[in-house]
DNA sequence: CTCATTGCAAAGCGTTTGCACCAGT
DNA sequence: ACTGGTGCAAACGCTTTGCAATGAG
């Protein structure tokens, strides 16, 4: 769900080579390598998962330099890190508008993203109501995925 | 905010003794000193602020025995755990209605909790509309605390 | 008396870091 | 050339586990 078109990927990509030029970051191989992997995923990677795809790729890169160029991402705003209670950390493009909330499904893993325009403009009026001056937020709801849903429907029918 | 009288407090911890005895578990001294410390705590304890308390108490228990004592007492729907992002759990009383929100301080790492019926109504409604059977959901909003603001206040006017 | 729990220490797992080597600019 | 990135392996912090000793029912 993550509706990234082609063109914005290879946009976002492109920002990012350019944003590192404009600090005078090295960009290397590897950083590329792990931005192009990342910025056009529409998953959320775990960093297994990154490491994986750029091995299927041929490129080889060192567990240490994937961290340390997804905190450089998260950083510079091109990436969002998220925590979903599985032990490690997932990863995923930032668009701009793009803050959404999670579904996720304890069955098969998979991460849908949702926004809901009502439930954002609430959050920070709940926050003004106990005084608490809001930065970020984060609302996910775990259960079990429409796919999961009928794959039991079948279990059952069989 | 976790608002439990101290008669709740005792009923809680009574209906765990009883569950104990009802299942066949061996009610042991560590198992009870941890259930109290944390059924009557009103705070989101780390595993680390549940130990230190046992030990201030003259209890010694192993840390072994807390992770799995807990691990029992979520099981048992006496604890609930959260991941606040910190890189370790907290664990909090689960009372029966007591289904709620958390909004964490980023400055000094206080939780204050906060239902709001509205949203918890919204969440199954927006779940459904996605073909999502929901179990259970997370809404967090980080930022600043009352306490905290008024502090950043106190510096400006200083 | 029996069987489950405890405590210790070791292992696990994701993540971070020190340091010699290597590569962008 | 200079500066900073990379890779390996060791260190980390939280959590889990194997196993002999202990204790509850």
């Amino acid at each position: 769900m993550t509706r990234l078109s082609p063109d914005e990927r290879t946009e976002l990509i492109g920002r990012f080579r350019r944003w590192m030029q404009e600090q005078r970051q090295p960009l290397t191989r590897q950083r590329d390598a792990i931005a192009r992997i990342v910025l056009t995923g529409d998953e959320h990677l775990s960093v297994e998962a990154i490491v994986r795809r750029l091995r299927e790729k041929g490129e080889t890169v060192g567990t240490a330099t994937v961290y340390r160029t997804l905190e450089l991402l998260t950083r510079a705003g091109f990436v969002r890190a998220h925590e979903f209670g599985e032990g490690f950390r997932r990863f995923e493009p930032a668009m701009e508008g793009g803050d959404h909330e999670h579904l996720v499904c304890l069955r098969c893993g998979k991460v849908v993203e949702f926004t809901h325009e009502h439930l954002t403009r609430m959050l920070p009026v709940i926050a003004d109501e106990h005084a608490f001056r809001p930065e970020r937020h984060r609302v996910e709801i775990f259960g079990t995925c429409r796919e999961c849903l009928r794959g039991e429907l079948e279990q059952i029918g069989r």
